[in-house]
DNA sequence: ACTCCAACATGACAAAAATCATATTTTAAT
DNA sequence: ATTAAAATATGATTTTTGTCATGTTGGAGT
């Protein structure tokens, strides 16, 4: 049973609220997982009785369109919280979340947050105000969705994988996705994604090497 | 200054979790307008010192997307609440609010929302409440403009319109939208939007008269 | 009733994106 | 190391959607 005074979650998301003694009791009720690559820390549909705390790793949350296709909504990385949505509206989890990497998680049973959110209003306005933030990516998103070409969506895509979660020492991004992952993150068919990859690295905006994908002119990518 | 217990807004709203002593403040602090169509509630970066109920009337959310389209993110009608997103975030609005019909609307200042909102739990959980669905709402949606195409966009759009809106007498949809708004909607061209409709009407699945739009074969709408 | 303007409609064409087919490369398993 | 399977890549083609041009209709205001 690990402390969590030090934890990364602790530090970043709506926890960092928490006072001495909660953190104790959050110690003393968690339980802690690991999350193989591939695998789902939950799926659509699933009723999840509390928050998962994601310690390492990412994953992403995606939602399953009728036509069988898989819409990747965000990504979700170390230090955020997952499932607060579905655990306030008492409602199954309306999207499922896959690791993208190995994972550490630790899982805060609904009964012991709801205590959180009763007895510490900070912690409770922290929740409010993600939700509230979410919220408004949403929007934002939606907007991009419906009026944005695939290929200024795919350039902003590069971008912001870039900016969040950043690059190797060879420059490359970080995140390890398929070329199918991220059409599933811009709207489109894989065979889109790739071509227009191809495309951007055909007129210098990006450099292939392998599934590494470099971004060498991102100045070029914004004006797209 | 009218009595708010009466109110529509407070019957479907968050406020319905309002005391007696509450609503009578409300109604000692809150302020009534007139908004006629096509004037805004509010402009997206303005920053909005409280929260609008909506007595009566519908108005469209937009945001101006970077090539000068406006989309609508949704539609807001009487009995809900408009700016709370805003509010708990302390941040400008992200969207535009304008009446789509004459108005009749309330506006409660922060500060007063802001004492409800910490004596009063109830209120507080049905705001979040309200926000966690707006926020289920706004993924699937996002989903929907990704991986579905305008043709089904349009279709879903016009039994949105029908089983939320309702219809005249004539079973004509009840909510007046121009054909640009409706474009606005699903996120495709006007000319486009029309070109569709015009394509239902042929196959019998709408019927057109003027600007009137009449679902006439709502399974097969469904099936597009 | 008439006029004018904006909204609606449609055609022709261009561009974007999806689909289907088929290589080629990478990766994982034996 | 070899092979099979999966992922990536590219070409050819079709479908979808956007754009531009132009015509038509319906109302608001005189």
């Amino acid at each position: 049973m690990s402390k969590c005074e030090q934890c990364i979650v602790r530090e970043f998301s709506s926890l960092k609220a928490l006072k001495k003694d909660e953190l104790l009791r959050l110690a003393d009720c968690k339980s802690s997982y690991t999350i193989k690559k591939g695998e789902p820390i939950f799926t659509e549909g699933e009723n999840v009785q509390g928050i998962f705390c994601i310690k390492d790793g990412v994953c992403k949350m995606t939602k399953l369109s009728p036509n069988g296709n898989e819409q990747i909504v965000k990504l979700i990385t170390k230090g955020e919280l997952l499932g607060q949505r579905s655990m306030i509206s008492e409602e199954p989890v309306n999207l499922s979340a896959v690791a993208l990497d190995d994972m550490q998680v630790c899982f805060i049973p609904k009964a012991e947050v709801m205590k959180f959110f009763n007895e510490n209003n900070g912690f409770s306005m922290n929740v409010m105000r993600t939700i509230c933030g979410d919220l408004k990516e949403a929007d934002d998103h939606l907007v991009t969705m419906a009026q944005k070409s695939v290929k200024q969506r795919l350039a902003e895509t590069l971008i912001y994988l870039h900016d969040t979660f950043g690059i190797n020492e060879d420059k490359s991004l970080k995140i390890k996705l398929s070329r199918e992952e991220l059409a599933g993150m811009i709207g489109t068919a894989t065979e889109s994604c790739i071509r227009l990859l191809s495309e951007f690295n055909k007129s210098g905006l990006i450099e292939l090497s392998g599934k590494k994908i470099t971004l060498t002119n991102t100045e070029k990518l914004k004006k797209v």
